[in-house]
DNA sequence: TATTGGCACTCATAACCAATGAGTGCTAAC
DNA sequence: GTTAGCACTCATTGGTTATGAGTGCCAATA
């Protein structure tokens, strides 16, 4: 359908106009490249690529900036993805092998990651849905109250303190302890909730009523929908790329800090480890975002699970470089929590 | 020294400039506010406040504008806290008592501030420096490694795994666990390192080997100041206020985002629960900050440890208002996790 | 048929200029 | 101590005019 250079010429305007941020015209195009053909020619070529909605020129007599749709087929077609130097995969390798703990770990992978790609980093928490309950603590902390530990086995810790208004007896709370522990360790938390009710009708007339304040709670912990979590780094790269949004950017950040929003959105987008998904401008179905473009990837936890690392940034971003990273990062992330692969 | 009347009007003017984001001139002075005299004699007693560098004029034929020592001299002596209207207060009871786990609460607390502020708001969390050991817990993961939990009386919890290279026995784990909380549960962190060595030294050969791989890292989880950790919430409140910085807020952005560079800031500022403390403009040591303003107050948590809660924007603030939100959700943060008072 | 040089046209941006007006400092009178 | 009056400053606004990068189109060329 679209003729060769044509495409290059598409895939030469996104080049310089990610490097420029100005709109770019036939003439400094021939300039910086060499087609081996002249300035009208390249018109012609930016002609189609107007035809096809791949371009725009932002008025009449300007040069020409690349659509979604013309960034979209850069991505899909034209680029390649661009490999970390040895020194950000040093970088890497060196950050994250610090940390062994699963908050420090995302922590530094957030800070890493929008350091290397001077975007704003995000790294979704591992999803509770698919894990699976490695333990159940239950701590005195003074005489009315309890505090409630789930640990699943992805390293994630839910906690909650919960009063006992009448009391409790130590001996008690290791019997529940035992019950719980005995009945869900190991399971995976999609069946916990059931498992536990199950303990609420085995327990005993002695535990009855500590357990009925307890459990409750326990459900609560184990629900997954209130368990997801964002976590974001580098807001202000956002910021020094102020001019690249129309208006101002504190709707953008203000989309980017309701964490329901953004995990909305990605969790619509499918990513398997060592794969991208990426929403360019418009395909972003916020409304605050629709001059934006996401990049993630998907990690993986200790197994199966799976959760989200990547980038947002405008859609005039270096789709070449931020892929490269995210890749990478997603890569070392799965390598450094024991994910398979 | 300073008669009153240029006072009362430097007073105005504060609360002008803080209304309107212009300059304010001596002849709007006179219209809105009912001083009695003529714009003239305002004049008199701007020349006055301009020789006492509480306020410039940013060019020469332009209204005034306060200086860092002008708002300084404003909160000092001339303003009071506003308290918040009983909406507010309601605000804070229902979205504060929702939540009792202390990750939940303070982020429930940081969202809730900045919107009552429209500020960007921080919370520190509990420094691990004057609390106390609660338990240590220690979880098995997998044959090769163990789960190292500290928890404090704060309510705080620090997560390590630990590889245990030859593998353990599942035994000597308990064994090492109970000695462990027999000599530290209830003791304070500060004492906890050495108590800790002294269970090294108790150790016995059995399970010598395995207090050696355990033991180094439970230090690194006392280390009180790997442990400082601040919330933020509401950044994009400062993106809104874009045309109050001079050039660009982006190095304000990075300046907080930079945790260890805001913890040094608060942690100069003294603040007990129930008074504020604030840092106006220049008075940051910290460059990026110059132009913004930092209102911290203490909140307690159970008993006498302290950390910060408070909000940062431009010096250009509403400090009454701000003022009594921050004293206010001090206040209920301290009822809320059951400190003192 | 694809390419090219030429040319008239568009339009954002910058530069210059004058008018406006809010605000000042100063002085002399009250 | 206060005030009215006045000359002066200077940011802001609006209008007018280059400037120039870039375009679309056409006729000529390979």
């Amino acid at each position: 359908m679209i003729p060769d250079r044509p495409l290059e010429v598409l895939k030469a305007i996104v080049g310089d106009y990610i490097a420029s941020k100005e709109p770019v015209g036939s003439k400094s195009l021939v300039e910086r490249h060499s087609f081996g053909v002249s300035a009208a020619t390249i018109r012609n070529d930016m002609a189609i690529l107007e035809e096809e909605e791949l371009i725009v020129a932002p008025h009449t007599s300007s040069g020409r900036v690349p659509t979604d749709k013309g960034y979209r087929m850069f991505v899909d077609q034209l680029s390649e993805v661009k490999p970390l130097s040895s020194a950000e995969r040093a970088a890497i390798e060196g950050f994250l092998s610090k940390s062994s703990d699963l908050d420090e770990t995302l922590g530094h992978t957030a800070r890493l990651l929008s350091q290397l790609t001077n975007q704003v980093a995000l790294v979704q928490y591992p999803s509770l849905g698919r894990a699976s309950v490695r333990h159940i603590e239950i701590i005195s902390i003074d005489e009315l109250r309890l505090l409630l530990m789930l640990i699943t086995d992805s390293g994630r810790i839910q906690q909650h303190v919960v009063e006992i208004p009448g009391g409790y007896e130590i001996n008690d709370v290791e019997k529940l302890r035992n019950l719980l522990n005995e009945s869900i360790e190991g399971k995976p938390l999609s069946e916990a909730a059931a498992l536990i009710k199950g303990v609420g009708q085995k327990a005993t007339a002695k535990i009855k009523q500590l357990s009925e304040r307890v459990l409750p709670e326990l459900l609560l912990l184990v629900d997954a929908n209130s368990q997801e979590k964002i976590l974001l780094a580098g807001t202000s790269n956002l910021a020094r790329r102020g001019d690249d949004f129309p208006g101002s950017i504190s709707p953008v950040l203000e989309a980017i800090e309701e964490q329901v929003v953004l995990l909305k959105l990605i969790s619509e987008m499918q990513a398997g480890a060592n794969a991208v998904s990426l929403r360019i401008g418009r395909e972003n179905t916020v409304d605050a975002l629709l001059s934006t473009s996401v990049v993630v990837s998907g990690y993986e936890n200790q197994g199966s699970e799976i959760a989200k690392v990547g980038v947002i940034g405008p859609t005039r971003m270096d789709y070449s470089s931020n892929i490269g990273a995210v890749l990478a990062v997603a890569r070392y992330l799965t390598k450094s929590l024991g994910g398979s692969q």
